[in-house]
DNA sequence: CGGGCAATTGAAATACATCAAGGCGTGTGG
DNA sequence: CCACACGCCTTGATGTATTTCAATTGCCCG
């Protein structure tokens, strides 16, 4: 028996699971969870029903645009994992300098570290709409024992939230604007994909030039004007709420070269 | 009994039994790193002499000043724990731009994901002479599973882990050129302090001016200007490879504020 | 209809990089 | 032991990427 779960499991599957654990919510939310390879959902849907158990103690939240979910001075219980929605992870100075840590998407567990011990000043804050879950620390930690195929998956994301982390020092400390920039958009659209979230080669794109910034350790002016000359030069377009990667080669080259 | 390893352990009681565990080495090296509260070298020495086994495989290295410890092509089995010495971590980007991401004292872990993965791109440089330890991965992870101790330890190594990556991400996108090498000197100070390896308020300094600047996103030029203006506003002193910190305040207020 | 956040644009300021030259220490080979 | 080369640091002049400031527009929402 394979100690990593692989994403075998369709979406279709996944939905069906989900009304047999839980028939009083219809959301299709934690099946696209449960449909992504890396994801903590995945493993926890899956241990739940194999078990025949019920999930650990969750609790489901849905919260409107602009609102915290997880605010700094928490010193909580609770592990967080995004369900539906785009949100954001970040940290700030007390003059209110902040660098976003990661844009969290569908599935996104806000950091494997939570499992382990509160993460004081962190903040994470819905961009769009969001629901997500909150487990209960022990609960995990337990079923983390119990269970070798769980903690495959949390080592597995543990080590991508390393290699995300050195990306973004590398990004940060030693690349410029558009590069920042591009890179941004590029990997928001191979995320995005994984969760059968692109049209094409178009993505809703809810984010602020604000996000950006702070995601880039930018301004928001200097980012309309990078972002203005991404779209002049033909390579992205924006409109609406929602961006269109329009030439991908060069995108790539504007976020790898100098 | 509590499951976190308190410290204890004095420095004279860690060489005791470095010296019981492995008499054919003389080195105080990691009775430096059993003596720290976080180290894993310190959970790793406790659980073998509590089990009056051995310790779990590991070979001891010693490599010159400036040599590789760990390549970034490498595909390794084994996870190094530094003994003694300065070192670096760092990944670089194909046209020689690199960021560092730690500078490793005695009783670091490299990286905790790398008890659960190879972490491809990453660097390991000696900057002194330094000794470290190989640890085979799948003997560490059999160990963590067997020793709810070591769990704990590790688990707080990856917490404090992530907050040192949230940290780098934050002074790397949002603060000056001066706040970051003036914090990069106080938390070294600290770290130092924590393993005894201060004199009063100086240290030994291996560090280039080059290693500063990749630490910090900088150009070297740049960072001997401002190690200049530092020594001229007379916060600190460098000399003959130490660094003391004169004043200890206001090298804070320029670490802290804008 | 009004108010406020978001985006755009241009002009001016600045932080940091790049370029270049010189000095200083250190190891090395003649 | 000297000469020399080389890496490291310093310093000044110049260049440039990005910020700051400011004004204008559009737009969503109350």
């Amino acid at each position: 028996m394979a100690s990593v779960t692989q994403p075998q499991v369709t979406v279709d599957e996944a939905l069906a699971r989900k009304a047999h654990v839980d028939p009083t919510r219809g959301e299709a939310s934690c099946a696209v969870c449960a449909a992504w390879e890396l994801s903590l959902s995945a493993a926890l849907e899956n241990s739940a029903s194999e078990g025949g158990r019920t999930l650990p103690i969750s609790t489901v939240h849905t919260v409107p645009a602009r609102r915290t979910i997880f605010h700094p001075k928490e010193w909580s219980e609770f592990v967080p994992v995004i369900c539906s929605g785009w949100s954001v992870s970040s940290i700030a100075l007390p003059d209110g300098r902040r660098q976003i840590l990661a844009f969290l998407l569908p599935g996104d567990v806000v950091s494997t570290a939570f499992l382990f011990g509160p993460l004081s000043g962190r903040h994470v804050e819905a961009v769009t709409e969001v629901t997500y879950r909150k487990f209960k620390r022990s609960d995990l930690r337990a079923l983390l024992f119990e269970n070798p195929e769980i903690f495959d998956s949390i080592s597995k994301i543990w080590v991508e939230e390393r290699i995300q982390a050195d990306q973004l020092a590398l990004d940060l400390g030693r690349r410029t604007a558009s590069e920042r920039i591009a890179r941004q958009i590029l990997n928001l659209a191979e995320r995005l994909a994984k969760r059968g979230m692109m049209n094409g080669q178009t993505m809703e794109f809810p984010l602020r030039q604000r996000h950006i910034a702070d995601a880039t350790g930018l301004t928001p002016v200097h980012v309309s004007k990078v972002l203005g000359e991404f779209q002049r030069a033909r390579l992205i377009e924006i409109s609406s709420r929602s961006l269109t990667i329009i030439n991908e080669a060069e995108l790539r080259i504007a976020a790898d070269w100098r």
